[in-house]
DNA sequence: CTGCGAGTTCAGTATAACTGAACACAGCCA
DNA sequence: TGGCTGTGTTCAGTTATACTGAACTCGCAG
């Protein structure tokens, strides 16, 4: 398992807005390594482009990683098939919507837009991470992963509490997971903050795996008046999105199971050819 | 130098748009490497969320990437300070602007934002790569980079000829950068593109590095009766974003040297405290 | 059913990376 | 100005790492 490529990702992980430059003994005491290992691992990066030296011998992160970045968004279907459906979402109601994967145990957003309506919602943010325990599209990512990688996460992370609602058991959470999973959709009635809720709802990509999922945030008095149509509104759309990435379900309301047959091109593998 | 870590950075830009997912054995290929060497080197990688395995066993870039990819835009002050000067450019004159930073000897485009007038420059875009040696953009990074650098950089990639105009020889591109460094500007008068010109100059941090450079493209037909103007727009907006990153320049049109005191905050290091 | 090609695993060996102390350099305080 | 503490940087020896290459499994196609 390549330790030395773990711990220059690891290396990497360290930057943050919070510090975003550092130098060889900051990272050696991070990381609990001789100087000496962190100026290797440093450097190395420095000459690969995905770090930056400042002129005081202090490192950045390099222009490289955005580059990634860009050929990922470029690559990746998702955040083109989201995006204008998310707009019509926005437009329609007025509120914030977001789209997050799942990233390390954890929720990361990946695309957020606000409506004119909408109360503003500093907590999330684009390239930001949250636990998934508390959010609507958290509790959707998780409840379509295995029930032992939920656990790790559990254990590793543990389960903070931000409201009074926050989930703070493994039992309340195995059952909300088990529901959200069978009804297709989850709420987040207070979880996160106070008088914040939301509906959110799982993407799939063609082979029927999650990959993604979409919310849309309410402020709480907004929230139980149209609970009903929210769900709709941001089940719909996730379908939506889901179906633009090549996937089709089979009979709504009932199979999660297997895919039948996409309707979308570049897929003709199994029967002829 | 840490191999290891350079062949995961080298597997990294494997990545491309146009090949945005690799199997093992075509990355063992590329590399040159045991089948087992890359399988272990995707693993590894993919555990870190830098890559990320689809459902056959083939690897695509990780969203851990993109997360790097925003701390780094949200901490690097160069795009914030550049982006509404870019606007009032683009607005003034309707014309085409680049934001390029210099990667591994080659331009980066870090920004673009295009004009109501301009034509659809379809080589450059956010993200994307291009030659050094014939942009705008290019020579003036080059322009303040080391001699052996550049060398080093023609000596890799070449002087690849995109037009007629375009710079094929070490000695002309000497001559121009040496022009470049000294008049603080530079023009591509149909090097990368016939009928395209564009005007360029250098973006310094603090400390006086130039990090970047801007650029105003236009039609030549519009390039040449407009061309003094042109100048000291492009040279006059780069100025100004390099104030804003710090840096201020001691007397224009003669002095290079040493920075004298910037007038941004958070710098009060030497006299008193 | 068989063969090819994919991704994956494993044990032994060669070599790459880690250690820790010494070096160079800058800023700061006396 | 002159040490002093804190940087980042270098190096040689030793350890433990990562590389090798063949064997294995699985899916698909003939």
């Amino acid at each position: 398992m390549l330790q030395t490529v773990q711990k220059a990702a690891q290396v990497l992980r360290l930057f943050t807005p919070q510090q975003p430059e550092w130098g060889v003994t900051e990272v050696a005491a991070a990381l609990e390594i001789p100087k000496s290992g962190a100026h290797a691992l440093l450097r190395t990066l420095a000459a690969e482009g995905l770090l930056q030296r400042t002129g005081n011998g202090r490192y950045r992160l390099g222009w490289t990683l955005f580059e990634l970045s860009q050929t990922l968004l470029d690559s990746s279907a998702l955040l083109r098939a989201a995006r204008p459906i998310m707009e019509r979402l926005v437009a329609g109601w007025g509120e914030t919507t977001h789209l997050a994967v799942l990233v390390d145990g954890q929720v990361l957003y990946v695309e957020k837009l606000q409506g004119d309506r909408a109360l503003e919602i500093v907590l999330s943010g684009v390239g930001k991470r949250l636990p998934a325990h508390c959010s609507g599209v958290g509790k959707v990512l998780l409840a379509h992963q295995p029930w032992e990688n939920v656990l790790r996460i559990v254990e590793t992370t543990g389960l903070v509490s931000f409201t009074p609602n926050t989930i703070t058991t493994v039992e309340q959470l195995r059952a909300e997971l088990e529901r959200v999973r069978q009804q297709g959709f989850a709420y987040d009635q207070e979880e996160v903050m106070v008088g914040l809720c939301c509906a959110a709802a799982p993407i799939r990509d063609e082979s029927g795996q999650v990959i993604a999922a979409m919310s849309l945030s309410v402020p709480a008095y907004r929230f139980y008046p149209n609970q009903q149509r929210l769900t709709t509104a941001i089940v719909d759309a996730a379908r939506r999105v889901s179906e633009e990435l090549g996937y089709y379900q089979e009979d709504w309301a009932w199979g999660n199971g297997k895919r039948s047959k996409s309707r979308s091109s570049g897929q003709a593998t199994s029967v002829l050819t």
